[in-house]
DNA sequence: CTTAGATACATAATTCACTTATGTATTAAT
DNA sequence: ATTAATACATAAGTGAATTATGTATCTAAG
């Protein structure tokens, strides 16, 4: 497990990058794929997920299809064009900024 | 300049190494020091950085010794022994969420 | 069968590292 | 003389996370 502070920030851009590999996705079936990508490095907590989904929906990000499965109820989330803009913008962030924390540190990064 | 969120977690790493390549630093030096290792994208801000120097000092991770330059006295800081394991335990620590980041965003860092 | 663990959603309370704001004082530049 | 840079320090406030709690269904084990 990584330091909880490192993952800070980082969240939202694990949300969007994943939605986008894999097109719709319901809120549970993120956690495991991001757990599954991390070797179990990385394990988002719904406290943390949901809101996160909820926020982006709300900025026009996200957009939702409810889905009965048995007697369950599934939230399906994919990206909406604006959400498509933001990956990108996201992702390249986080690239630059460990360009410049190689940089800093002094470490080769990758 | 990143978004303030990615740099979350990372101070304590940031000025560890930056004393360790550095040696003996006084804290208006080291965010100076980052300042020009970052090209200007990483701003250690004085709330920040007073306290963490000041932490790490009361773990033993640092020590201390003032001078005094014309009428200024200036507080240099360098690393005690268990800060030289810390910064290699920090350093470590960043550079595995970097890998894992790399396989969750499936991009390739560095 | 019933109990535990996984699945699936949601929100409220709390934490804590940071930003922002404020304070003091010296030195250099214009 | 006034502004900006140098140099330290701490208090108040923020916000994205953790932790805790709640509801409910499905599945496997004993």
């Amino acid at each position: 497990m990584h330091s909880p502070e490192l993952l800070k920030g980082t969240l939202q851009t694990i949300v969007l990058k994943v939605l986008k590999d894999n097109g719709r996705m319901y809120g549970y079936e993120i956690t495991q794929r991001v757990k599954e990508l991390s070797d179990d490095r990385i394990l988002i907590t719904e406290g943390a997920l949901y809101p996160a989904l909820h926020k982006l929906e709300a900025e026009g990000m996200l957009k939702t299809e409810t889905e009965n499965i048995g007697k369950r109820v599934r939230k399906y989330y994919s990206l909406t064009p604006q959400g498509r803009s933001l990956v990108k913008e996201r992702v390249n962030e986080f690239v630059e900024f460990i360009k410049t924390m190689g940089n800093v540190l002094q470490v080769n990064l990758g």
